[in-house]
RNA sequence: GGAGAGAUGCCGGAGUGGUCGAACGGGGCAGUCUCGAAAACUGUUGUCCUGCUACGCGGGACCGGGGGUUCGAAUCCCUUUCUCUCCGCCA
């Protein structure tokens, strides 16, 4: 969330900017302000009368210590008043702050300057891409139909098993699974990346700092027995390792990532745009996330677009890098990259990459901080993260870019990591 | 799942209900010594909120989390989470 600060010192600017990502309630900055007033005012009456109480409170134990009771009982009774007067300043305060702090969550992140104005994703900014053209054999089939004629995918057997949106990779599709994953991580450990193997489960205060909770809640698969939430992305275990920590500025930027499984509940979504891997339940991505100094988050961001559009050409897949516009951008970002692919047989582009920097947004609720060496302040980081890459996608256009009559071949890269050319 | 023990500052580790934000040791930082370094010695050492005639001076909070008793709680009570040991079960 934005700090308070930032809202109480730059309060037209806030608004002119929340306006660019199309917030609409625009009225609760200056609730947000004015409550704010109400909670220092209370605040400074708790205290100060709090600062009276412990005065005498040590006054009190002298008196006792030094055999004059009487005088202690007499200040004694002076002391309820003063009792009554915290409880109530402070009950104030709690329902201030809670207040405040309800409304604080609301506020989405500001967008950076250079973010494109516009509502939909039709206002989306293309970047840059590549022209590779796909030459589909006749009879070229979605994935989908692919799957069953060689028999590498099966959506009915995930059905049977779990539900809908729950493929089960068979054969060679489940070893291209494996091949891709092991392709990614390789690539983003040259990169500088460390790589982790996080839980994939997370607790409500995980939810919290990375910003799945409490408004999205119905996203996630909650396992309420043990209050445990499933994760949709790495970015949460792998961010959450910085809750509350305070850094030294010399270990910035910190380069983490991270292979997992990806649980989705996405409810509402039916038709054609979710068949067959273009929407599941449960997919599995690997994602990079860094930590980064203020100053340097942005030159990180092109730095993790730069690094993900490597790898997407190495598998020669047509591509296009999309800066998302203001109203199509998520809550918690200040700056959006998409990549999409081409999936020819279906004849559309499928997003496969999210890159973000959220700046402080995300570091203020995980309390993510850093100290300058000899400064005694503490600043908040920045935290960017970014697919790299998601599978089922990348899966899908390759498998129908590359069908021909004999087979689907695959591509050169992957050949060491799956120990075969074709799937037939 | 059953029984017990514990949770204190960067780390280790004390703490009788009343100058405890917290002894002591280590580490870190600064200084003295040195051509430099080590050793030794000296000093310093958290976070958050907040007030003001502000690179300074105050106030409040924080001893796992939440609640309670008390004029006063790290210290007593309740509750919760986590960790460890033993038993059971299991990959």
């Amino acid at each position: 969330m934005l700090t308070i600060n930032t809202i109480r010192e730059n309060r037209d600017f806030v608004i002119e900017r929340l306006k660019i990502k199309n917030f609409k309630d625009l009225s609760v900055i200056d609730t947000i302000i004015e409550l704010d007033n109400n909670r220092r005012t209370a605040q400074k009456s708790a205290d100060d009368a709090q600062a009276e109480m412990n005065i005498l409170s040590k006054e009190i134990g002298r008196l006792f210590q030094t055999g004059k009771t009487a005088e202690a009982n007499q200040a004694k009774d002076r002391t309820s008043v003063l009792k009554e007067n915290i409880k109530e300043y402070n009950q104030k305060y709690e329902e201030v702050s809670t207040k405040l702090n309800q409304l604080l969550v609301q506020v989405p992140n500001l967008p950076h300057a250079s973010v494109p104005v516009g509502k939909t994703p039709e206002d989306n900014v293309l970047v840059r891409g590549n022209d590779i053209k796909v030459n589909l054999p006749e009879g070229a089939l979605p994935h989908w139909d692919l799957g069953t004629k060689y028999d590498f995918l099966d959506f009915d057997l995930g059905t049977k098993l779990t539900g809908a949106g729950f493929p089960v990779f068979k054969g060679k599709g489940a070893k291209l699974q494996r091949a891709l994953i092991n392709f990614f991580l390789d690539e983003n450990e040259k990169a500088g990346y460390r790589e982790i193997l996080p839980p994939l489960m997370v607790n409500e205060d995980s939810g919290f700092g990375t910003g799945q909770l409490p408004d999205k809640e119905g996203q996630m698969y909650h396992c309420q027995i043990d209050n445990f939430y499933l994760i949709p992305t790495a970015e949460v275990p792998v961010t959450n390792i910085y809750r509350d920590v305070i850094l030294d500025a010399s270990e910035l930027p910190c380069k983490n990532t991270a292979y997992t499984p990806c649980f989705r509940r996405e409810a509402g979504s039916y038709g054609k745009d979710v068949r067959g891997l273009n929407r599941v339940h449960q997919f599995d991505k690997v994602e990079i996330v860094q930590i980064a100094h203020p100053d340097h988050s942005y030159a990180a961001l092109e730095e993790m677009v730069n690094h993900v559009e490597g790898i997407v050409k190495k598998l020669e897949l047509p591509y296009r890098i999309i800066k998302l516009c203001g109203g199509d951008m998520s809550f918690t970002s200040a700056l959006t990259y998409d990549f999409e692919v081409y999936a020819a047989a279906q004849g559309r582009w499928l997003e496969v990459s999210s890159v973000s920097n959220f700046e402080s947004y995300q570091a203020n609720r995980l309390k993510l901080r850093f100290k300058e060496k000899g400064d005694k302040k503490t600043t908040l980081a920045h935290t960017l993260n970014g697919s790299s890459l998601a599978l089922p996608r990348i899966v899908a256009a390759l498998l129908e870019n590359n069908q021909t009559p004999e087979g689907i071949r695959v591509p050169e890269i992957l050949q060491s990591f799956t120990g075969f050319s074709m799937i037939n």
